[in-house]
DNA sequence: CGTAATGAAATTTTT
DNA sequence: TTTCATTACG
């Protein structure tokens, strides 16, 4: 994007100059969103507005960094507070703790503390049998504090059978929560928009204070966001809000599209700026992410334009496996390095799911081309770090219940489960924290004398710890890396796992040193504990670093890259399966796609494969869905190449079990083995098990018909229409209840196609097939040859 | 009480 | 494939 440049458009400079009142700024990806928004933010400085009265909240730090960066470029350094959501209510926490029932102190609990304790609530509360994951039960109290439900208002659902399991559950895991003096991600907004709510005149001193309110990727707040924002901007409504409805992808976690959608409802008087152009991708990127998009139902009218070059058409490329795919892509990759034409830099491969991951690393690193990976679960999740990590919680606050349970015997000092069970339930009883509980072991008489003097001596180190508590955090992180007698025990352990560990751990070190450094050793370890309590994964992302980036679509909203990859556009992965049933969430898939595609600049590939090997098993794929709202005359398509069978996947091996003409033997064990939709995943009888192992049979068959062909597409595309399967082989009828809109299906003559709608009951049940290329069909299901295109 | 081994299950996206 | 949990054994 062209930062340098001063002039503005006229849409741009009348959201620039914007000064008062509330502002809507409709930005389409590559909009100069940022430029606007950090050039209005100078021009309020400059106009005089206080500069610690404008706070900008952001989804990621990195937004935030690059926001300041920005402003600070215009204006030198000011005292505008830029930062998450959550940074910006935990600051606030700290400071109004006490009247929420917290200490200062508190610690943030990551999802995984948080559904520890969930556990042990569940457990304490000898629950009549719940069968309900505590997994369902995270989520649905999740939910609740996204949507600004307190414990006390919670009400189930009538009839609701996890809502009354939750009911009970929530308020007691809360109470916990305040005994331990912890907040999860979500208490962080849900305490400071209860704040906000109930106590109208702090409400209006921090209206007052923080005047100039601006909310970027509004349109994935939800609800509690919503009324933190809102609250804020009562006496001065000064809220400027930027959003795209079209890149709306955290539904799942509770973002309210609405927010965005009804903002001129409840801001009557709103100023709208739509910012339609796109300074970033080519004419034939924009246009194919555009014919995508419109197939949303839920959206606003917006069309997006660019003056860039036309560029070179965007590309579907269908490889046999996901190993091809990856070596492929690698291949080019390191020909554009390696010709000069392109840095590694300029590179960035999107999949759905952080899983898919692996073939791609492997390939990159084989060609030693410099790659990073922005993933989750990799440094602040790991074992021994969150180990270390726990003792400097319980140091910072010793009624930290989740860390003492994960340090207490690590490393191993004969506190084992019945110990453990005695603290607990010690502590339950008198309502205290297990570490007051641990410091009066004398007083439990379920504790033996050995297991006492081991409590004693483990209260005793954190208790020594405790005194440095004001260390440079460096210092602290030593302390208890040689007092705990953890790194001892690494080192001596001599397995190669711990070697790494111990890697780890140093590689701990130096965050912390780096801590002290970057915000000078006075900061202290709360504010350590809360840095990295609240860092991302793309925070971890290195702009500057020259390699090819690898992350999922998510991780990749809000950035852009010259090349982009987008791979495994395939059913159940890229709309990924659980989000099938329910047309919001499918919507929500594709606008994923749309914010993947609209991330390049110059030339995008969307990639999938015949064959992916995921969890350990080889699997035959469907093609997304996706791929056939996509203008494929304008793109340029490839196909497998016709000698792959050579490649990767032997031939014999994979075909094996039903290479011979007469079909399935079932006796061939390894026939059996590769089949890999076998009859179990059908589900019901014995009978319809063997149909159902008739049915894939009959598709494998057809898969076979000729070697190179591998899809029901290509079946169709080089088979005369009238030449379908004898019908003595034809796959056996399927359920008319089985048709879903949205579904993929084969059809022997008319090849692969997509349900556009269903109508009718029974008999009568007909579905209106949209085919790839024999357009729009209709079918009365009990008679047709009409199949799910199901992974064979 | 601690460790090791075995077996089973589970796998989206993230502040 | 990886991770988790349970169990058996020392």
């Amino acid at each position: 994007m062209d930062v340098s440049s001063n002039s503005l458009t006229a849409a741009q400079r009348e959201a620039v100059e914007h000064i008062d009142g509330p502002l809507l700024i409709l930005a389409g990806p590559g909009s100069g969103k940022t430029r606007v928004v950090t050039q209005r933010i100078a021009h309020l400085v400059r106009q005089g507005v206080p500069a610690h009265q404008i706070v900008g909240l952001t989804f990621t730090n990195k937004a935030a960094d690059e926001m300041r960066s920005r402003v600070e470029t215009l204006i030198g350094p000011s005292r505008v507070w830029l930062g998450t959501f959550h940074r910006f209510c935990s600051r606030l926490l700290r400071r109004y703790a006490s009247l929420v029932g917290l200490d200062e102190n508190f610690t943030i609990y990551d999802s995984d503390d948080s559904l520890r304790m969930l556990k042990r609530t569940l457990e304490q509360m000898d629950q009549p049998p719940t069968h309900f994951m505590p997994e369902q039960i995270r989520s649905a109290i999740s939910w609740a504090k996204n949507n600004l439900i307190t414990p006390q208002q919670y009400e189930p659902r009538q009839g609701h059978a996890l809502g009354s399991a939750v009911v009970r559950v929530y308020p007691e895991y809360q109470a916990r929560m305040r005994i331990a003096n912890a907040v999860d991600f979500d208490d962080l907004l849900l305490h400071v928009g209860t704040l906000l709510r109930e106590n109208a005149e702090l409400r209006a001193e921090l209206d007052e204070r923080y005047r100039y309110i601006l909310v970027d990727e509004y349109q994935d707040t939800n609800l509690v966001q919503y009324a933190i924002a809102r609250a804020l901007s009562i006496d001065h409504p000064n809220l400027a809000v930027t959003g795209d409805p079209d890149q709306s992808i955290f539904g799942w976690r509770g973002a309210n599209i609405s927010n965005i959608l009804d903002f001129q409802r409840d801001y009557p008087d709103v100023k709208v700026v739509r910012l339609e152009q796109n300074y970033r991708s080519s004419k034939q990127i924009l246009r194919v992410a555009d014919a995508l998009i419109v197939h949303n139902q839920r959206r606003k009218e917006k069309r997006l334009f660019t003056e860039n070059d036309e560029g070179s058409p965007v590309r579907l490329t269908h490889y046999a496996t996901h190993r091809e795919e990856a070596q492929r892509i690698a291949d080019e990759i390191a020909v554009e390095i390696a010709s000069g034409r392109r840095r590694p830099s300029d590179f960035a491969i999107f999949y759905r799911i952080n899983a898919l991951s692996r073939a791609f690393e492997f390939a990159l690193r084989e060609r030693g081309i410099p790659f990073q990976l922005v993933k989750g679960l990799e440094f602040y999740q790991r074992k021994e770090i969150k180990d270390v990590m726990s003792y400097l919680h319980l140091i910072n606050n010793p009624r930290d219940d989740v860390a003492l349970l994960r340090v207490i015997n690590t490393p191993t000092r004969g506190i084992g489960k019945k110990t453990i069970l005695g603290l607990t339930e010690h502590a339950t009883r008198y309502g205290q924290t297990l570490f007051a509980s641990a410091q009066e072991t004398g007083l439990i008489e379920a504790l033996g004398k050995r297991a006492a003097t081991a409590v004693g001596r483990f209260v005793k180190i954190v208790d020594h710890l405790a005194e440095t508590a004001s260390a440079p955090v460096e210092e602290i992180v030593g302390r208890v890396l040689s007092e705990s007698g953890y790194q001892k025990s690494l080192q001596e352990s001599g397995l190669e796992e711990d070697e790494s560990r111990l890697a780890n751990i140093e590689e701990l070190l130096t965050v912390a040193r780096e801590f002290d450094e970057r915000f000078g050793e006075e900061a202290g370890l709360s504010a350590f504990l809360e840095e990295t309590a609240l860092v991302n994964d793309v925070d971890q992302w290195e702009e500057e670093i020259d390699r090819v980036t690898l992350m999922t679509m998510h991780s990749a909203k809000g950035l852009e890259f010259p090349v982009v990859y987008i791979v495994a556009a395939e059913e159940g992965l890229l709309p990924h399966e659980r989000s099938r049933e329910d047309p919001d969430r499918l919507e929500e898939e594709r606008r994923l796609l749309f914010v993947g595609m609209t991330r390049a600049e110059e030339e995008l590939q969307l990639s999938l494969a015949t064959q992916r090997e995921f969890r350990g098993q080889r699997r035959r794929t469907v093609p997304s869905s996706f791929l056939m709202e996509l203008p494929r005359e304008q793109m340029k398509v490839v196909e497998p190449a016709a000698d792959w069978t050579t490649g990767e996947f032997e031939e014999d091996e994979f075909f094996d079990g039903w290479e011979d003409d007469d079909g399935f033997d079932a006796t061939d064990e390894e026939a059996d083995e590769n089949f890999d939709e076998s009859p179990k995943e059908f589900g019901g009888d014995r009978e319809e098990d063997a149909e159902a192992a008739e049915a894939g049979r009959a598709t494998a068959r057809q898969a076979d018909a000729k070697s190179t062909l591998t899809t029901a597409a290509q079946l169709h595309e080089s088979r005369e229409p009238t030449a379908a399967t004898p019908k003595t082989k034809s796959a056996p009828p399927v359920s008319p209840e089985e048709f879903r809109v949205g579904m993929a299906v084969v059809h022997p003559e008319y090849g692969l196609g997509k349900v556009a709608a269903l109508s009718g009951s029974a008999t009568q049940r007909t579905a209106t097939v949209q085919f790839v290329t024999a357009g729009e069909r209709k079918f009365r299901l009990q008679h047709s040859a009409l199949r799910p295109a199901r992974e064979t």
